[in-house]
DNA sequence: TTGTATGCGTTATCAT
DNA sequence: ATGATAACGCATACAA
């Protein structure tokens, strides 16, 4: 069943029948109404790969993930896919792992898929050494690329992020007020994000006139920083006699296994020991008790990247980076 | 820069090129050779539309599943997608929230876009009422469909699904074995995989010759079913007199709002209270103690989904429905 | 082994 | 308002 067979069924050409599909208006109600009346049953649909190669597109965003599993991303998916459907976009789904190498096949095969745009998340895209970014460079050539919480200077490539450095200055700030002296630092990456949430870490304590004490920073590998791991390494710690009265975590993860610490350590939360997570995820309420976490407002960041999508795919000037501003939730995990 | 112009630099015919394209073996080394080396040098790709039109197929898949932020569904759709892309196959993301009316048009437009198969995840895609199914005896005309956790006979409609009903029974087995004496039955769905958790339970009673208290069947709505509110729906049957020592839950969450309630009201885990969750999720660990669950083998599920998408597409005869055991973890919310 | 010609199902241009 | 036809870029049957 093509268009052919309702031209034919229609007593029209396929012209017609082409313009009534596409809502022309240099066609009479009439022939409209009898053209319909054969599209409808007979239960006709356009072929969508003749009218990619006709249009050039399918209306397809390209996501890319390190991981579709993670929490965070998952939830980037379910609100970006959700945004781009409602503006008739498919997205096809690309999870990249953590090798550079991966991400170049990945971002290569969606390019010779044409679609019409592609969202990078995490930061983990940009890598450190920028000879190795040139296959971005390359891409944006050939399509618009959009950052999620990543930054990166560069023609039709748009960033759009949290600013994580001022918040989590703040979830240092939070816990230096309230009577916090020695605060662990947990995270996980070193790459753009990460080392702007450092940076953060390193501010507050400087505005307060402290020094940075080397062995409070913790750093966990991607693949050894399950809670488990994280409560072991803090128990080390303490054998190794590194005090420490608050914890400040680069996710709600690294965070859990802090307080799995004080749990096997008898130490209280908040009274003998603050911790604060990163990213508000739904598990802060699942703990006990509840995590103080840092929200980074990810539904308002995916939607500005479909925004921003939208209107440079339809041509317009759009602002190559957006910053949003992190907010402190405070839970029962910190004191007041 | 398309086959043509590689034809005349490569000084040959477009069918040529395509025969190299496509490892045709009628084609001379040295032609070959030639051909590649302008392919290379003009990073030439072959338009995935025109590609599609001709064979009628983009090699792709669609992913429909109700919520990809579901640490469930996000963790299925990371097996699937990376399955599913080793077999050189792309997927395409449909999360169709849960009314019916969504969901039939969520398959309605990965049809329209010639998909190679669909995979459907969780048995919410079955009504009850089975009026509702035809959107599915429908699209399975005219691709191959997979059910996940799913059961539905119907040409083309596969199904590969955990039993449900027999690791339940062996979780409410392992409670009562362990001395529990009213379990308190905790669920969120009456489709299909609900029903067969919920007679998994009463199988396990009946086992014992055991009669089921039905005020022990506590049901919570979509959404409503935060561990807040499991927490406090618990707290609410203890006012009313409701006892029990033991909590069988339908979905791990849900037993983590169990061992909120436990906290709660200062019951021990597991001295005064048993707790089992399904899904054996992250967060099973995340909790103290940790939870006891049940292993749904979701990788074995999704990558025979692939298995059995790749053998249909291939034109093998493959099996309809494919059923794995679940296994039941014990961890420290459950007595020994 | 290689080339020619046709079909795939649209959209869009240009007549009428 | 409607129709004829080219163009999109590839794969492939058939011819040479």
């Amino acid at each position: 069943m093509n268009i052919y067979d309702i031209s034919k069924r229609a007593g029209v050409s396929i012209a017609t029948v082409s313009r009534v599909l596409n809502d022309s208006p240099h066609v009479s109600p009439a022939t409209r109404q009898r053209v319909m009346a054969v599209i409808n049953d007979s239960g006709y649909v356009p072929n969508a790969f003749a009218r990619g190669l006709g249009l050039n597109t399918m209306k397809t965003i390209g996501l890319l993930c390190p991981d579709a599993s993670d929490p965070y991303q998952a939830q980037a998916l379910a609100y970006l896919e959700n945004a781009f459907r409602s503006r008739n976009y498919d997205c096809v789904l690309s999870c990249t792992g953590k090798t550079l190498e991966a991400r170049i096949t990945g971002v290569e095969l969606l390019k010779s898929r044409h679609v019409d745009g592609m969202v990078l998340m995490g930061s983990s895209f940009i890598e450190n050494n920028d000879k190795d970014n040139d296959y971005i460079r390359q891409a944006a050539k050939s399509v618009p690329l959009i950052l999620l919480n990543g930054s990166f200077a560069c023609e039709r490539v748009y960033c759009v992020l949290c600013d994580d450095q001022r918040a989590t200055m703040e979830a240092a700030q939070h816990l230096l007020d309230t009577g916090c002296k020695r605060i662990l630092y947990l995270y996980h990456s070193k790459n753009y994000s990460g080392r702007k949430k450092l940076a953060g870490y390193r501010a507050a304590l400087k505005n307060k006139g402290m020094a940075l004490d080397e062995s409070l920073l913790c750093y966990f590998d991607q693949d050894k920083m399950s809670v488990q791991d994280v409560r072991d390494h803090l128990l080390e710690l303490d054998k190794k006699g590194v005090a420490f009265d608050a914890v400040l975590a680069s996710e709600d993860s690294l965070a859990i296994g802090a307080m799995k610490y004080a749990r096997a350590t008898g130490k209280r939360i908040p009274e003998e020991m603050s911790v604060v997570g990163y990213n508000n995820s739904n598990f802060c309420l699942f703990t006990e008790p509840e995590l103080t976490s840092v929200d980074n407002k990810l539904k308002a960041i995916c939607d500005h990247i479909v925004e921003t999508m939208m209107g440079v795919l339809d041509g317009k000037e759009m602002p190559q980076k957006t910053v949003f501003t992190g907010e402190v939730v405070l839970r029962q995990s910190t004191r007041k």
